[in-house]
DNA sequence: GCGACAG
DNA sequence: ATCTTGTCGC
Protein backbone atom coordinates (compact mmCIF):
# COMPACT_ATOMS: atom_id res chain seq x y z
CA UNK A 1 0.00 0.00 0.00
CA UNK A 2 3.20 2.27 0.68
CA UNK A 3 5.89 2.42 -1.64
CA UNK A 4 8.31 5.28 -2.89
CA UNK A 5 10.52 3.52 -5.12
CA UNK A 6 12.79 6.25 -5.20
CA UNK A 7 16.77 6.27 -6.14
CA UNK A 8 18.80 7.33 -3.06
CA UNK A 9 19.96 10.80 -5.31
CA UNK A 10 15.23 11.09 -5.57
CA UNK A 11 15.03 10.86 -1.94
CA UNK A 12 17.87 13.19 -0.68
CA UNK A 13 16.06 15.81 -3.06
CA UNK A 14 12.59 14.66 -1.78
CA UNK A 15 13.99 15.05 1.67
CA UNK A 16 15.66 18.84 1.42
CA UNK A 17 11.80 19.76 0.20
CA UNK A 18 9.71 18.10 2.62
CA UNK A 19 11.77 19.28 5.81
CA UNK A 20 10.85 22.90 4.66
CA UNK A 21 7.47 22.13 6.19
CA UNK A 22 8.51 21.09 9.17
CA UNK A 23 7.37 22.65 12.87
CA UNK A 24 10.12 22.94 15.06
CA UNK A 25 7.79 24.50 18.14
CA UNK A 26 5.08 22.72 20.24
CA UNK A 27 2.33 22.01 18.18
CA UNK A 28 0.96 19.16 20.82
CA UNK A 29 -2.59 18.97 22.61
CA UNK A 30 -3.25 17.02 25.60
CA UNK A 31 -1.45 14.21 25.35
CA UNK A 32 -2.85 10.52 26.36
CA UNK A 33 -1.54 8.44 24.06
CA UNK A 34 2.14 7.77 23.12
CA UNK A 35 3.40 5.64 20.36
CA UNK A 36 6.48 3.70 20.49
CA UNK A 37 7.30 2.62 16.58
CA UNK A 38 10.03 0.39 15.97
CA UNK A 39 11.24 -2.32 12.80
CA UNK A 40 12.83 -5.56 12.63
CA UNK A 41 13.43 -7.63 9.66
CA UNK A 42 12.56 -11.26 9.06
CA UNK A 43 13.95 -14.13 6.47
CA UNK A 44 17.74 -12.59 6.49
CA UNK A 45 16.38 -8.55 6.15
CA UNK A 46 13.97 -9.87 2.77
CA UNK A 47 10.91 -9.09 5.10
CA UNK A 48 10.54 -5.45 6.67
CA UNK A 49 8.20 -6.10 10.07
CA UNK A 50 7.01 -2.80 11.56
CA UNK A 51 5.54 -2.65 15.20
CA UNK A 52 3.14 0.47 16.87
CA UNK A 53 2.85 0.10 20.68
CA UNK A 54 0.02 2.76 22.22
CA UNK A 55 0.54 3.48 25.53
CA UNK A 56 -1.57 5.60 27.91
CA UNK A 57 0.36 8.66 29.16
CA UNK A 58 1.38 9.42 31.80
CA UNK A 59 0.09 5.65 33.08
CA UNK A 60 2.73 4.57 30.69
CA UNK A 61 0.02 0.84 30.24
CA UNK A 62 -0.56 -0.76 26.81
CA UNK A 63 -3.73 0.51 25.08
CA UNK A 64 -3.38 -0.98 21.43
CA UNK A 65 -0.50 -2.45 19.26
CA UNK A 66 0.07 -3.06 15.52
CA UNK A 67 2.36 -4.98 13.62
CA UNK A 68 2.83 -4.86 9.47
CA UNK A 69 5.35 -6.68 7.46
CA UNK A 70 5.60 -5.88 3.52
CA UNK A 71 9.06 -6.99 1.55
CA UNK A 72 11.70 -4.97 2.25
CA UNK A 73 12.54 -2.79 -1.17
CA UNK A 74 14.81 0.18 -0.34
CA UNK A 75 18.57 -0.66 1.26
CA UNK A 76 20.13 0.50 4.58
CA UNK A 77 22.00 4.18 4.00
CA UNK A 78 23.07 6.39 6.73
CA UNK A 79 20.53 9.07 6.28
CA UNK A 80 17.93 7.33 4.30
CA UNK A 81 16.50 5.24 6.73
CA UNK A 82 12.91 6.30 6.65
CA UNK A 83 12.40 5.04 3.09
CA UNK A 84 13.39 1.90 3.92
CA UNK A 85 11.22 1.55 7.14
CA UNK A 86 8.28 4.00 6.73
CA UNK A 87 6.49 1.87 4.61
CA UNK A 88 5.92 -0.74 7.00
CA UNK A 89 4.84 1.62 9.42
CA UNK A 90 2.66 3.35 8.11
CA UNK A 91 0.86 0.43 7.40
CA UNK A 92 0.80 -0.75 10.99
CA UNK A 93 -0.29 3.25 11.95
CA UNK A 94 -3.10 2.59 9.59
CA UNK A 95 -4.33 -0.65 11.47
CA UNK A 96 -4.99 1.55 15.03
CA UNK A 97 -8.40 1.83 16.26
CA UNK A 98 -7.11 5.51 17.38
CA UNK A 99 -4.05 7.69 16.31
CA UNK A 100 -1.77 8.72 19.06
CA UNK A 101 -1.25 12.03 20.56
CA UNK A 102 2.65 11.46 20.15
CA UNK A 103 5.18 9.20 18.50
CA UNK A 104 8.86 8.20 20.06
CA UNK A 105 10.63 6.89 16.91
CA UNK A 106 13.64 4.42 16.98
CA UNK A 107 16.46 6.81 14.99
CA UNK A 108 16.81 10.45 14.85
CA UNK A 109 14.23 13.11 14.25
CA UNK A 110 16.57 16.97 12.71
CA UNK A 111 19.36 15.11 14.51
CA UNK A 112 20.20 14.70 10.57
CA UNK A 113 22.47 15.79 7.82
CA UNK A 114 19.73 17.11 6.53
CA UNK A 115 17.10 17.65 9.09
CA UNK A 116 15.05 15.36 8.44
CA UNK A 117 15.16 12.50 10.43
CA UNK A 118 12.88 9.21 10.07
CA UNK A 119 11.14 10.29 13.05
CA UNK A 120 10.95 13.79 11.16
CA UNK A 121 9.73 12.47 7.86
CA UNK A 122 6.91 9.84 10.05
CA UNK A 123 5.90 13.12 11.93
CA UNK A 124 5.29 14.87 8.67
CA UNK A 125 3.46 12.11 6.99
CA UNK A 126 0.89 11.57 9.68
CA UNK A 127 0.91 15.32 10.86
CA UNK A 128 1.37 14.04 14.57
CA UNK A 129 3.90 15.21 16.92
CA UNK A 130 6.74 13.03 16.94
CA UNK A 131 10.29 12.66 18.31
CA UNK A 132 13.47 10.66 17.36
CA UNK A 133 15.00 8.62 19.81
CA UNK A 134 18.34 7.22 18.92
CA UNK A 135 20.43 4.73 20.77
CA UNK A 136 23.44 6.23 18.99
CA UNK A 137 24.45 9.33 16.96
CA UNK A 138 24.55 9.76 13.61
CA UNK A 139 25.66 13.42 13.37
CA UNK A 140 26.62 16.50 15.27
CA UNK A 141 28.86 16.92 18.59
CA UNK A 142 28.57 17.01 22.27
CA UNK A 143 30.20 18.27 25.50
CA UNK A 144 30.96 14.89 27.79
CA UNK A 145 27.98 14.66 29.79
CA UNK A 146 27.24 14.19 33.62
CA UNK A 147 26.32 10.96 34.98
CA UNK A 148 22.93 11.42 37.50
CA UNK A 149 19.81 10.84 35.07
CA UNK A 150 17.88 13.58 33.39
CA UNK A 151 21.57 15.21 32.82
CA UNK A 152 21.51 16.38 29.19
CA UNK A 153 24.02 18.51 26.73
CA UNK A 154 23.00 20.06 23.40
CA UNK A 155 24.01 17.88 20.69
CA UNK A 156 25.17 20.65 17.76
CA UNK A 157 26.03 20.97 13.86
CA UNK A 158 26.86 24.36 11.88
CA UNK A 159 26.21 26.37 15.28
CA UNK A 160 22.67 25.22 16.04
CA UNK A 161 21.46 22.79 18.28
CA UNK A 162 19.83 19.90 16.78
CA UNK A 163 19.03 17.80 19.68
CA UNK A 164 19.49 16.17 23.23
CA UNK A 165 22.12 13.86 24.76
CA UNK A 166 19.97 12.42 27.22
CA UNK A 167 21.03 10.42 30.46
CA UNK A 168 18.17 8.36 31.44
CA UNK A 169 19.83 5.72 33.87
CA UNK A 170 23.01 6.43 35.85
CA UNK A 171 26.43 4.61 34.61
CA UNK A 172 24.70 3.80 31.01
CA UNK A 173 24.98 5.43 27.92
CA UNK A 174 22.78 8.06 26.58
CA UNK A 175 20.07 8.71 24.58
CA UNK A 176 20.31 10.88 21.17
CA UNK A 177 17.03 12.68 21.10
CA UNK A 178 16.04 15.04 18.82
CA UNK A 179 12.63 16.97 17.87
CA UNK A 180 10.74 14.97 14.60
CA UNK A 181 8.06 17.52 13.80
CA UNK A 182 5.37 19.95 15.99
CA UNK A 183 7.73 19.76 19.13
CA UNK A 184 10.79 21.46 20.77
CA UNK A 185 13.66 20.49 22.19
CA UNK A 186 12.43 21.11 25.61
CA UNK A 187 9.21 19.36 25.72
CA UNK A 188 10.78 16.60 23.58
CA UNK A 189 13.33 15.54 26.75
CA UNK A 190 10.17 15.65 29.32
CA UNK A 191 8.37 13.28 27.41
CA UNK A 192 11.05 10.83 27.13
CA UNK A 193 12.20 11.08 30.47
CA UNK A 194 8.41 10.62 31.17
CA UNK A 195 8.59 7.38 29.60
CA UNK A 196 11.69 6.27 30.55
CA UNK A 197 10.87 4.83 34.14
CA UNK A 198 13.56 1.97 34.46
CA UNK A 199 15.43 1.35 31.69
CA UNK A 200 17.29 2.82 29.37
CA UNK A 201 15.13 3.16 26.33
CA UNK A 202 11.36 4.22 26.35
CA UNK A 203 8.98 2.34 27.75
CA UNK A 204 7.19 2.86 24.16
CA UNK A 205 10.05 1.71 22.55
CA UNK A 206 11.25 -1.22 24.24
CA UNK A 207 7.10 -2.50 23.84
CA UNK A 208 7.76 -1.85 20.11
CA UNK A 209 11.00 -3.37 20.10
CA UNK A 210 9.73 -6.64 21.06
CA UNK A 211 6.48 -6.78 18.94
CA UNK A 212 9.18 -5.93 16.03
CA UNK A 213 11.65 -8.51 16.89
CA UNK A 214 10.54 -11.41 18.77
CA UNK A 215 10.17 -14.45 16.90
CA UNK A 216 6.46 -15.76 15.81
C1' DG B 1 41.27 12.34 -0.48
C1' DC B 2 40.11 10.30 4.32
C1' DG B 3 36.84 8.92 7.84
C1' DA B 4 31.93 8.77 9.75
C1' DC B 5 27.88 6.59 9.16
C1' DA B 6 20.32 6.17 12.83
C1' DG B 7 18.56 0.95 11.93
C1' DA C 1 19.12 -4.30 11.76
C1' DT C 2 21.00 -9.39 11.99
C1' DC C 3 24.26 -13.45 12.71
C1' DT C 4 25.19 -15.65 17.97
C1' DT C 5 27.20 -18.02 24.00
C1' DG C 6 28.95 -17.19 27.53
C1' DT C 7 30.15 -14.05 30.88
C1' DC C 8 31.22 -9.99 33.93
C1' DG C 9 28.89 -7.10 37.34
C1' DC C 10 25.24 -5.06 40.34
Amino acid sequence: MHSWNLSPAEAIALQKELRTHLILSDQLGIVRRVAGVDVGFETGGMITRAAVAVLCYPELDVLETAIARRPTEFPYIPGLLSFRELPAVLDALEQLHELPDLLLCDGQGIAHPRRFGIASHLGLLVDIPSIGVAKTRLCGTHDTLPDPRGAWTPLRANHEIIGAVLRTRPGVKPLYLSPGHRISLETAITYVMACCTRYRLPETTRHAHRLASEPQ
